[in-house]
DNA sequence: GCATTTTTTTAGAATCATTCTAAACTACCG
DNA sequence: CGGTAGTTTAGAATGATTCTAAAAAAATGC
């Protein structure tokens, strides 16, 4: 499937490899934090993935979450995302440049891939791109 | 300019007609902000028009200024954005459909026109389509 | 290994944006 | 006018996030 190279699933070894590569210690804290938001969450946001944890694991903190998102964030390992419908912030696997659709009904926030959307972009003299994301809001069957 | 389509400058005495039209009374501050917001203010978030209206009037407070762009998102007269990078509220004079440049320099937010981005989506089936914005990120020369 | 240094974790306090509350005020309608 | 409904207000409450300072854990050096 395609989201399998929007969402690389890291095995837990994988992940402890991976925090070292970025630089970041991995504690206990931050591996058990890391798999999920790495491999198991799809766009999570702190609350999400402090409710997560309280759930399957005892006295990890929600300084300790914040902590990690921002490490990862620094690391690159994630991306901070805001959409206008929602005042959290979610975090994103996927940081290559990608695309979102929100499905209106569920609230769901589902990666497009790239190369499934063409933006043609006439801009006004002078005005140079780094970037370019597309959100696409809809429903889905 | 393409300014204009974008941002209609409406003048002080259409602002209370425009108020009454969209079912809201004109009262003295709400004519105050809306002013300001619709036809003088780019993207402002709550914090800008609070400095600003404090900076020509005294006594209205920030609840105010809350009730008023709720009053005015509701009326569908402006549109509440958010962006990854900031954890801001902005607020939009243009509710027409539209996108965005952001120069990652000045952090500026300025609207493109839907006529000037042309955008081609294929997306798996059963995704069906409401809106498509796009942000745009790059620099102004 | 043990002592030292550095980094991480933690609980709780602080902060910031936003919302709520309840009372005072203003606008509109007869 | 006088009453009713809508608006404004200050300040309290909330919720997300950041800060703080101390305890714990990990790395480093010998």
């Amino acid at each position: 499937m395609s989201q399998e190279s929007l969402h690389p699933q890291l095995s837990s070894i994988e992940i402890e490899t991976e925090l070292k590569k970025a630089g970041l210690r991995p504690t206990v804290q931050r591996c058990i934090i890391s798999d999920y938001v790495l491999n198991h969450a799809e766009h999570p946001s702190v609350e999400t993935i402090k409710t997560w944890v309280d759930k399957h694991y005892t006295g990890i903190s929600l300084a300790t979450v914040y902590n990690t998102v921002h490490a990862l964030e620094s690391a690159g390992l994630v991306h901070a995302i805001r959409f206008d419908h929602s005042d959290k912030v979610f975090y994103d696997t996927n940081t290559t440049l990608h695309h979102h659709f929100l499905d209106e009904k569920t609230g769901e926030l589902i990666d497009i891939d790239p190369d499934k959307i063409e933006v043609n972009a006439k801009l006004p003299e002078g005005m140079s791109i780094n970037e370019i994301s597309v959100l696409i809001r809809g429903e889905r069957a």
